[in-house]
DNA sequence: GTCTATACAAGGATAGAC
DNA sequence: GTCTATCCTTGTATAGAC
């Protein structure tokens, strides 16, 4: 592992731990037995050091939320799962979402495209989801409401998780907010996803319960 | 005013324009015409201060969030609407809202408390309009469902709004969570909420349009 | 190219004079 | 109640050793 890996990866775990805002390049440059200036070195602001890990998050995402021509409830559903763990592995990055969207420009900018992306590909595959017959037909107004309060969930779920939700192991709380998801959808699907959803719900328990 | 006013008031200007976080107190000094720890003579640490500011938010929905045995749909989404109109008075806060969580613990003490009255209040708010007829007969779960998913909404709609629809005024902004909400309840709702929906969003757009 | 030592500005906090 | 002076920590910039 090179110094720039070492740096990037013990930056991510101790940001994850106690908060980007709270770990000082000092307290990281010690855990690292190396000088602060080394770290400046290859990152010279701190910003650019949490760029890097805004680039490592997307990178993860950007396999997982693509459009999708033969998507079904249950891979729909998945693909959520699958964002919200990425998330998770990256989640001092959310933490601090909102400021690091008006103090990191670049990071701001990047963010602003990969988000286009991303809803449109979100929106597409509820679309798609309505052609095949799991989502009943709906208009744009419905969809785009979906998509909206979709993304509302995806970006701030572990935000309030942090807050309201400490006690709950990770896997637990990705089932609570997967089932509001399943919730949120449940009006508008028709008897094919049934049995999706069945399954998809099953096995998060499944999840939930093997940790014990 | 009182000097300790003046600091308040000053404050959450200045927050609210540029974030908690980038307000040093020598600026806000400066701009107060005294010097930094005369503020901290009226608040010892910064967290102090916002504290305060805090309580004021609090107080205000105090009085706009409780159960009411006679609601319909339309006081209902009022109520909804004037607590985002005080949360836009204190939006530094909600800017802010996980790191002051983790960091202030007086705050995050009350806020855990003010929160279960808040979401009990919600629920039961909820439950009434079911018994009332403006929303079909459903269990449990699909209240819990609303429930979390509208305390959701409501905690973090302001900090998507500064990312992702900065270029919106507020009245357009609150009006577009506010029909955000709409579509979550329209799923359940009965044709005795079909006035009331139709009342509030023509008024609503009204406040949008009188705007430009 | 890699790493270190050092200096500096800005932040919040505190003790004590008046 | 207000102010001066001081302290400690933060991120950052730079000169230079190897």
């Amino acid at each position: 592992m090179s110094t720039k890996e070492k740096i990037v990866s013990k930056a991510l775990q101790m940001f994850n731990e106690r908060g980007i805002e709270y770990v000082g390049l000092r307290e990281l440059a010690a855990l690292l037995d190396m000088r602060v200036s080394n770290i400046t070195y290859y990152f010279p602001t701190k910003d650019d050091l949490v760029n890097q890990l805004s680039l490592d998050l997307n990178l993860l995402n950007s396999v997982v939320v693509v459009p999708n021509q033969s998507i079904s409830i249950y891979s729909f559903l998945e693909m959520l799962k699958a964002v919200f763990y990425n998330q998770v592995k990256y989640r001092c990055l959310l933490l601090s979402f909102v400021h690091l969207m008006e103090q990191n420009k670049v990071m701001a900018k990047r963010y602003q495209q990969t988000q286009e992306n991303r809803n449109s590909a979100l929106r597409l595959n509820l679309e798609t989801l309505v052609k095949s017959g799991y989502i009943k037909p709906i208009g744009k107004i419905e969809i785009e409401f979906l998509g909206s309060t979709l993304a509302l969930i995806i970006r701030f779920w572990i935000s309030e998780a942090a807050v309201s939700y400490k006690s709950l192991t990770t896997n637990q709380q990705i089932a609570h907010y997967i089932m509001l998801i399943i919730n949120l959808l449940l009006p508008y699907s028709t008897d094919k996803s049934k049995s999706d959803f069945e399954r998809f719900m099953a096995e998060l328990m499944l999840t939930v319960e093997q940790e014990k």
